[in-house]
DNA sequence: CGATTCTTTGAAAACAGTCAATCTGTGTGG
DNA sequence: CCACACAGATTGACTGTTTTCAAAGAATCG
């Protein structure tokens, strides 16, 4: 299962094969079935998060009870929430999975320790972060500038291998419109 | 003029007057004038920039031509379009001074060695780039969840010294939401 | 097949945006 | 010092978008 990960860092630096030992020896796979809990609202988040394969998504409830996706991960990407993470607090969010998972996880303290040990790692978390900033940047932009239909075309250009793999609903919840809404942008859009 | 950034600095963490002089030695001042530009659309970035005194904006200009404010930077905080720096390529920003403003701008490569120079400093910018994450989530937290009054109550309660020194028609422009919706939001609450 | 989840649809209501006019306060130049 | 220009804020009337609620239809899964 380590396999995964290591293949995904192989196609983006360089390490030799003791960086791969060490980054496995703090390594732990994890496996999560469809609707399964990786972080419950409430909890202290204290790892870093790479998705092997799968599908997670997180987000969060409001005063009325209405589900908010922040995000989604799919495989060879990273999970989380860094909010927790670096606070130390009980966390607002919920991570579960929308797939069957297999997930690597690394304890905070660790993950920081192959960033020193490792710079090339380090470099490319660093890296990683930095891209996704500009991602959330861009879903600012979005948020800001488009209407909701401007939004739902935004987003399924953007991201078509997270578009079709969820409902619809969850598209809404993570743009912030209505379900309805989108069926009806869809049903607009198709009979052109 | 550097001693407001060393001083911001020195509050924070703790350098020596080695460290200092190194980051004096790559360090520029720039004044800018109220409507002055830091950046405009088109250029790349190339710098750090930190706010001594004033205050700037980043915004971008939509199809319609209609301006929308990405962020706002008063003293003691940073600047610049991070999407330009990493990606080398020409900025969807400008950036502008709202008030009269002094800040120091320290080029990329240098900013880079500053890191590897100093680790206090590195941890410290590190920890920024963290702060500023939670930021944005928290701005889409807000902009997948809220009305557009509670949007604006929200802003206010969490950046007051940001609200109480830029026109109206800004918030509602960072917001999203219309100048005219504002007014009819604070008559409301005014009724109450 | 039955249960559940997801999507679509319609009608009404709430919300927010647009446009245009007016009002207010501030600063500038004559 | 006044008159004027200008930027910002407010207001009203109207329009358009989006939400809400409820119900029905379609798809999926065990």
């Amino acid at each position: 299962m380590f396999a995964y990960f290591k293949k995904y860092l192989a196609e983006r630096i360089t390490l030799n094969e003791q960086d791969y030992s060490l980054i496995e020896s703090v390594s732990v796979i994890k496996k999560l079935r469809k609707r399964q809990y990786l972080l419950q609202e409430g909890d202290v988040w204290r790892f870093n998060a790479f998705v092997c394969e799968g599908f997670l998504r997180t987000y969060f409830v409001d005063d009325k009870g209405v589900e908010h996706i922040m995000n989604f991960a799919i495989e060879n990407h990273w999970s989380g929430d860094r909010e927790s993470l670096t606070s130390e607090q009980p966390s607002k969010y919920n991570i579960d999975a929308l797939e069957d998972s297999v997930i690597v996880l690394i304890k905070k303290n660790d993950f920081d320790m192959l960033c020193k040990a490792i710079p090339v790692f380090n470099d490319f978390v660093n890296n990683i972060l930095q891209k996704r900033f500009v991602v959330m940047q861009e879903r600012i932009h979005a948020n800001i500038t488009f209407s909701a239909e401007e939004k739902y075309h935004n987003f399924i250009s953007k991201f078509p291998s997270i578009a079709n793999r969820v409902p619809q609903h969850m598209i809404a919840s993570y743009l912030g419109i209505s379900a309805e809404t989108i069926s009806r942008i869809r049903k607009h859009a198709l009979q052109k």
